[in-house]
DNA sequence: CAAACGATTTTCT
DNA sequence: GAAAATCGTTTGG
């Protein structure tokens, strides 16, 4: 079933972060389906935190997404190359996301080799959270959309992650946080191939 | 209006 | 392991 939109408008959005893991995450961009199992995420937790984007509430056209209530998309461009896809939680005017950091992939493989350029089947297609972005053909043009469907959604199959399966640690590229960089709001399932190798400051 | 920079990935040594 | 690629967003003058 795809996930109701009481399931992002919770307050928790670490606990939403780790909730994420075992989900399905579908696009269906002109009829084009591509899925993928989420095996990694990072929470950000709004305006007390100063790894988010929206830290101190600062607020902008970029990220004024974030601000909107739970249930869509933020999408924005880093190092001007990678698009990188959060889903928003919590009321409006509470600024908190859920970055997708890593996929499984489950279908349309054959469209992600061919959206990411590649010749064969390889963790890399969608370890990242720039390149996962690319294999599901989200761009910044999906900020904003909803997902609930029928273009963008996350599904629960059932699938069942054991809590001992589940790794928390410090978030990836945030160290300009400066204490916040130490929080534990990175989440991924241990030993899945397709968990990114980025890596964090060393949890206290 | 100019300039620095980033929640990354790939490639080269 | 280091460095380049690359551009929208943000900030400072």
């Amino acid at each position: 079933m795809v996930l109701p939109l009481s399931f992002y408008t919770r307050e928790d959005v670490v606990r939403i972060a780790r909730e994420l893991l075992g989900k399905v995450l579908v696009t269906e961009f002109d009829g084009v389906r591509t899925a993928g199992m989420i095996v990694e995420t990072e929470a950000y937790a709004g305006a007390t935190d100063r790894a988010s984007h929206a830290w101190n509430h600062r607020r902008t056209a970029r990220t004024e997404v974030m601000y909107a209530s739970g249930g869509v998309a933020y999408v924005y461009l880093c190092y001007g190359i990678h698009h990188l896809m959060n889903v928003v939680t919590h009321r409006e005017d509470v600024p908190h996301a859920v970055l997708i950091r890593a996929l499984e992939p489950l279908e349309g493989i054959e469209e992600m080799l061919l959206r990411r350029g590649k010749q064969s089947f390889h963790p890399s297609l969608t370890a990242g959270p720039g390149a996962l972005s690319e294999a599901l053909g989200i761009r910044t043009v999906h900020t904003g959309y909803s997902l609930l469907g029928p273009e963008l959604f996350i599904e629960d199959r059932g699938i069942r992650v054991p809590a001992k399966k589940i790794v928390a640690s410090t978030r990836v590229g945030v160290s300009y946080a400066g204490p916040d960089a130490l929080r534990p709001y990175r989440f991924y399932i241990a030993g899945n191939n397709f968990v990114s190798k980025g890596k964090g400051l060393p949890l206290p």
